[in-house]
RNA sequence: GGGCCGUUAGCUCAGCCGGUAGAGCAGUGGGCUUUUAACCCAUGUGUCAAGAGUUCGAAUCUCUUACGGCCCA
């Protein structure tokens, strides 16, 4: 269908030149063929016959069927080269005049950089040994009607690569490689989890209480039941209602949704794996993710090593694992253990840290503010920190030593959070009793406190088998195994103002 | 939410001691049958993010707004 002129409003020369060439493919019938089909990817033909020198090339002719866009272009007169781009990569194209039929070689000096054309032809290799084809036809399959960005320094203005991804995976031969490191990262879990048992599942989006994590939720409304609903925030207490009916291994991996500020680390809606193992405990995570790191670092990158801006991270040797108090007396020289033991004094501590320290935080949620303000940062390599405080972790199995603390851990790199794991509480009791303590929070006006769920209390009360449950995240992963600076960077169309 | 910085041709950028806008690429016309940021000759291109103010005069100085980036919360 053509576009209503009247709201075409930003036409350049360049546009309004190609609109004419385009008007010009229309009069001859043939502007959008579909009658074009390729048999070679260009990444594939290199690899196949890079080494092939010309003399092998030209006893044994191999005869292509290539088709992408056109990304550079050297006319000489009656000859030229251009390179293509198709999905695997690029290829060049030796197109000559006298090879195509008549008036082809006429009209290919028409088309455009962008335009998508395909090419039949024969392989060679040039003088300076690239191998090349050579085009014995040539057909333009799409106009392409705005102009690419500069060939040379591509689309480098963040607005438009965020707004423009289309227009950025063109230009920019990185970003596509940071996708798919992404895809391939995430193809690789799905592999390991489907090879320990597990079963993927998709749990609800749209709940009528946004429940399994510490975060405010996006609120949506429905019609036609005119009810109030919540973008989820976690997908925990529905994966435990699963091991409650007895998926005893189970996996989700989508999207959350969490009503916060936009950062570098924060988008709005980002995607985390989760899983819950019955019959194992957080221990075992721990052992399990530590393989499973050094697993996906070697799939997809081929090493165990990596480079995160500046930073060298080592996923080859054990990972350092500490409690949160031990990782705070380790980074602050002049606290001692009994200070962090003491409200009054842990509350000292935190207020000459510059942390706005709330009525109703009790010792553990200071202990973790104070462990995030001076020791999260510079957890650098591959750190487990064990023994969080159940006041913070109200879904969390308690110690069975110390029930101040839980039996979870959250896993650092590079001074950043990337997985959360535990022993799940599945004493229903318990469990009620941590709900009403969130109530309460939520009442004294913590907005990021949890609700009541009282069906997942009675699935509790069903039984949940002794289950360890974590969740990773994998745009942060992304950024990690691509070496990028924002998680802008490692999400397709991230979150723009209008 | 706070601080700093940015927004100039389709793209990448210069111009910012106020005097009415430039380069490279891309485009257009011509030349060139192994080039690769091809080359050579000729040539068109702008709501200088938006609005207001100061001034004889603003891309340039001031303020406001929008959008974005980085850092902090």
């Amino acid at each position: 269908m053509v576009g209503d002129q009247s709201i075409v409003i930003d036409e350049n020369e360049q546009i309004k030149v190609r609109r004419a060439k385009l008007a010009a493919l229309r009069e001859q019938g043939c502007a959008y063929p579909n009658d074009f089909r390729t048999d070679a990817l260009a990444e594939e033909l290199i690899n196949l016959y890079a080494d092939h020198d010309n003399e092998a090339l030209e006893q044994n002719p191999i005869r292509v069927k290539v088709a992408g866009r056109i990304m550079t272009r050297r006319i000489m007169g009656k000859a030229s080269f251009t390179h293509i781009k198709d999905m695997s990569g690029k290829i060049q194209l030796y197109i000559k005049r006298d090879d195509l039929p008549e008036g082809v070689y006429a009209d290919f000096k028409t088309w455009d950089l962008g335009d998508i054309i395909g090419v039949e032809g024969i392989l060679f290799k040039t003088k300076t040994d690239e191998l090349t084809v050579r085009a014995t036809d040539i057909k333009l399959l799409t106009k392409a009607l705005r102009p690419l960005p500069d060939k040379y320094h591509g689309l480098t203005d963040h607005e438009m690569r965020y707004r423009k991804r289309y227009v950025d995976l063109i230009a920019n031969e990185e970003t596509k490689k940071i996708f798919l490191i992404r895809s391939k990262l995430v193809s690789s879990m799905r592999r390991l989890f489907e090879e320990h048992g597990f079963v993927e599942v998709e749990t609800p989006m749209m709940q009528s209480m946004a429940g399994g994590a510490l975060a405010r939720p996006f609120i949506t409304h429905h019609n036609a039941l005119d009810m109030e609903l919540y973008m989820r925030i976690a997908p925990e207490l529905f994966l435990k209602r699963l091991v409650v009916g007895g998926f005893d291994r189970v996996f989700e991996i989508n999207r959350n949704f969490r009503n916060e500020g936009i950062s570098t680390r924060h988008n709005p809606e980002f995607t985390m794996i989760e899983f819950y193992w019955a019959y194992v405990d957080y221990h075992h995570l721990m052992d399990f993710t530590e393989n499973m790191l050094r697993h996906l670092a070697l799939d997809v990158l081929g090493s165990e090593q990596l480079t995160y801006q500046g930073m060298d991270v080592d996923f080859s040797g054990p990972f350092e694992r500490m409690t949160v108090k031990e990782a705070i007396l380790k980074h602050n020289p002049d606290i001692t253990l009994e200070d962090l033991n003491d409200l009054s004094k842990a509350k000292a501590i935190a207020s000459k840290l510059d942390i706005s320290v709330e009525n109703s935080w009790g010792l553990g949620k200071i202990q973790i503010e104070i462990f995030e303000k001076t020791a999260e940062h510079k957890l650098q390599q591959p750190t487990f920190i064990t023994a969080y405080p159940a006041e913070v972790s109200p879904l969390a199995r308690r110690n069975d030593l110390d029930p101040f603390v839980t039996d979870r851990f959250e896993f650092f790199v590079a001074g950043r959070e990337i997985a959360n794991g535990f022993s799940e509480l599945n004493d229903p009791e318990d469990q009620a009793e941590r709900f009403k303590a969130q109530v309460k929070e939520r009442e004294a006006g913590d907005n990021e406190a949890m609700d009541y769920d009282e069906d997942y209390i009675e699935a509790l009360e069903y039984g949940l088998p002794p289950t360890a449950g974590q969740g990773i995240g994998i745009d942060r992963l992304a950024m990690l195994f691509t070496d990028s600076p924002s998680i802008r960077d490692v999400i397709l169309f991230p979150l723009m103002r209008k």
